[in-house]
DNA sequence: TATTGTTATACTCTATAACTATA
DNA sequence: TATAGTTATAGAGTATAACAATA
């Protein structure tokens, strides 16, 4: 095992795609559990954030939102449009500028939230047990920070 | 602090999705990352996979190549007639089973497989020096692979 | 002039059903 | 009967351009 110095390169794999491609898969297989999870309530995983996201901050604008989430705002139409149909959500003329909208959850909006992030919690609480506890989870998550 | 003894559930988060989430932002910065990198050679994730499984065991059935890399069958066949158009693969006549094409690299394809490496070994280099080293690397990739 | 929400549209990815020729 | 490759098609997700109302 003759150890030579390389210059300033990394052991690399020999032919597949590893990072990217691990990534992808492990993302697949999180969001197939999230969708599974949630396909009674009719939720998929950017709607959540989106509820998740008025209920923490109350009256951000759509654009405000969509841009946090990373959704274009004219795909973000239907999508806010969807959960107002629901009674989820309210679209509120903002006085400050009235281009916009507030968004707010109604009542009927903030106990759906309620329930699904008991679900969710489990689910986060699911996974941190498939990483082996809290710790490899962050370590997880400090090691996925850095490659954004 | 009194850390009260809790009924066997890890420390949750409080209101967005995490692990989900942070997974699905660090993939996608990725893949956009090998979108740049590969825009030239007009090449997508998927077909890169294809053409390092074909250059690692020629011969392989479409089915065989599509289900390892969680293909629907039916959507690899204009995929694989793209990269046959750009002579890069072979798609031969199995004489085992008359139904079965047998996928080889054309001597173009060999070639164009070990620019393409080269390429995705620097792209694979950067990310491990994103993350901190090949320790790092490996302490992620053996984390993903938890969740598989 | 720039921005907010909106519509229309297009392109990629993914998923299913059904066909043919072989096995 | 079942399988390999194929076709057609439909649904998500994502991207851009352009418009009216307002800033």
């Amino acid at each position: 095992m003759t150890k030579t110095a390389k210059p300033a390169n990394f052991n690399l794999p020999e032919r597949e795609t590893i990072i990217g491609y691990k990534l992808r898969r492990a993302q697949l297989l999180v969001f197939q559990d999230f969708l599974h999870t949630f396909a009674r309530m009719k939720l998929r995983p950017a709607e959540f954030s989106v509820l998740a996201m008025i209920a923490r901050t109350p009256g951000l604008k759509q654009t405000e939102i969509a841009e946090a989430l990373g959704i274009k705002r004219a795909n973000f139409v239907p999508m806010i449009h969807a959960l107002e149909e629901r009674a989820l959500v309210e679209r509120r003329p903002s006085r400050q500028d009235r281009r916009a909208n507030a968004l707010h959850l109604t009542a009927e909006g903030t106990k759906f939230v309620t329930k699904i992030r008991r679900r969710h919690d489990r689910l986060e609480s699911d996974l941190t047990e498939k990483l082996g506890g809290p710790t490899n989870r962050d370590l997880l998550l400090s090691l996925l920070r850095k490659l954004a």
